[in-house]
DNA sequence: TGTTATAACATTGTATACAATATTGTATTT
DNA sequence: AAATACAATATTGTATACAATGTTATAACA
């Protein structure tokens, strides 16, 4: 509660171990669309890039595989998650549940210090749209719905937030068509609503907030491969 | 949505590999109470109990850790979770919204099959009870409220209730007062609604149930702690 | 007796070696 | 040229060895 966040990925996780740092950075690679859905992930390659043995490599995975942002398959690997258009729209319905709770939990109890620190994220995240960084503002837009499901103070809602949030972040790299990015005046409106303890408003916000993902998805659109050669740049 | 369930424990993944075999031998071990919450999983003695390396034993406590049934602490090791009272009633507010949401999409939906299998397992869990065997009753119900999300259709609930569900057992585990076993006629209940497509009381009955374990727990009992002996019997 | 320092031990963390499987390329056949 | 069979290669799966860390027992000291 006290520190800016850090990473989506395990962001209430404070310890620092070398397979968790690799699963946050192929966790942000694939957040931020530098890894593009179905790339296969080496774990070799994996390994010389980060420095270390396949074992911590396969731990990332794992992990990443346990959030289903990475999908592994018996004897053949470990490839970026791509959910189809079905599960795509299950994800967008599960996760619309969980942030509703959110703000039911959340709403008019935010403290001011938690209030400055979802400011201070949608300006980071207005800042990266800015530089023309898409990606990190994806990111960014990510985190500030977690922290926004922290301060609600129901840990599983932030568990499972944080695997729908990723999931999301994915299904936008497939289907979105630009123009997600409306998402400053959202957030700032949201924050509003849920400091002035406006229930309805902030629930109604929130769902048409999301309902822009959905909109702005088209899911007949056919998916592009990755290759790793973009975690090296 | 075709075969009988075998294990709440990744009931939808099909394959069979050493290190899945092992965590869901560990799983059904934690959820029918034959590990208590604390207890040390030690990686050299569970790799002796199962006769693999520490290797698949690592991959399988991962795993729990990722569904937060047990808990892996830095240079320590891993431990059967023990969720706190808080946490508890968070999990049992989580799993309210999930199942909720459950009930909206099955309701009216069944199909005949899913019913019948549905029934069986009510009959499955209360012949368990029959036999004295509360262990494999929590179980069994356990997987009565998977099987219903399965049947909703949405993975993403399946996936996160799989792990409130393990959770909910563990709270069972270590808050509950007996008298938890008035689940049949709930269970039988409930599915008769949902046939019907009765919402309505479909809701009611769901949330009543839900209330009871609530209802059946002392969050101010003191926890016991357990060994890794009770795995060998 | 109680406390601290230290050594012996046990356990987890990581790298590496080898086995099992899948993939790719080449040759052979039609 | 297309298809198949098979060898060569690459990749994942598992076990083991060693390093790093934590735990426990012992001994010295107050």
């Amino acid at each position: 509660m006290e520190t800016t966040a850090v990473s989506l990925a395990t962001s209430n996780i404070r310890e620092s171990t070398p397979s968790l740092d690799i699963y946050r950075q192929l966790f942000d690679s694939i957040l931020e669309q530098r890894l593009a859905p179905n790339t296969k992930l080496n774990e070799q390659d994996l390994a010389i890039v980060f420095g270390v043995s396949r074992t911590l490599i396969r731990q990332a995975l794992q992990r990443l595989a346990a959030e289903q942002v990475v999908v592994m398959q018996k004897n053949r690997g470990a490839f970026v998650a791509a959910p189809d258009s079905v599960l795509a729209k299950q994800i967008l319905e599960a996760r619309e549940l969980i942030e509703m709770a959110v703000i039911d939990l959340a709403c008019g109890s935010l403290t001011s210090q938690t209030v400055q620190q979802l400011q201070l994220m949608i300006d980071m995240e207005q800042q990266a749209l800015d530089f023309g960084d898409t990606g990190t503002a994806l990111r960014r837009s990510g985190e500030f719905h977690l922290r926004l499901a922290e301060a609600a103070g129901n840990q599983p809602y932030v568990h499972m937030l944080r695997g729908l949030i990723s999931q999301t972040s994915l299904i936008i790299t497939m289907y979105g068509q630009g123009g997600n990015s409306c998402a400053r005046d959202e957030h700032l409106n949201l924050l509003r609503a849920l400091q002035q303890g406006d229930l309805a408003s902030s629930r109604r916000l929130m769902s048409h907030h999301l309902g822009h993902v959905r909109t702005g998805c088209d899911f007949n659109r056919r998916v592009v491969n990755g290759n790793l050669a973009t975690l090296l740049s």
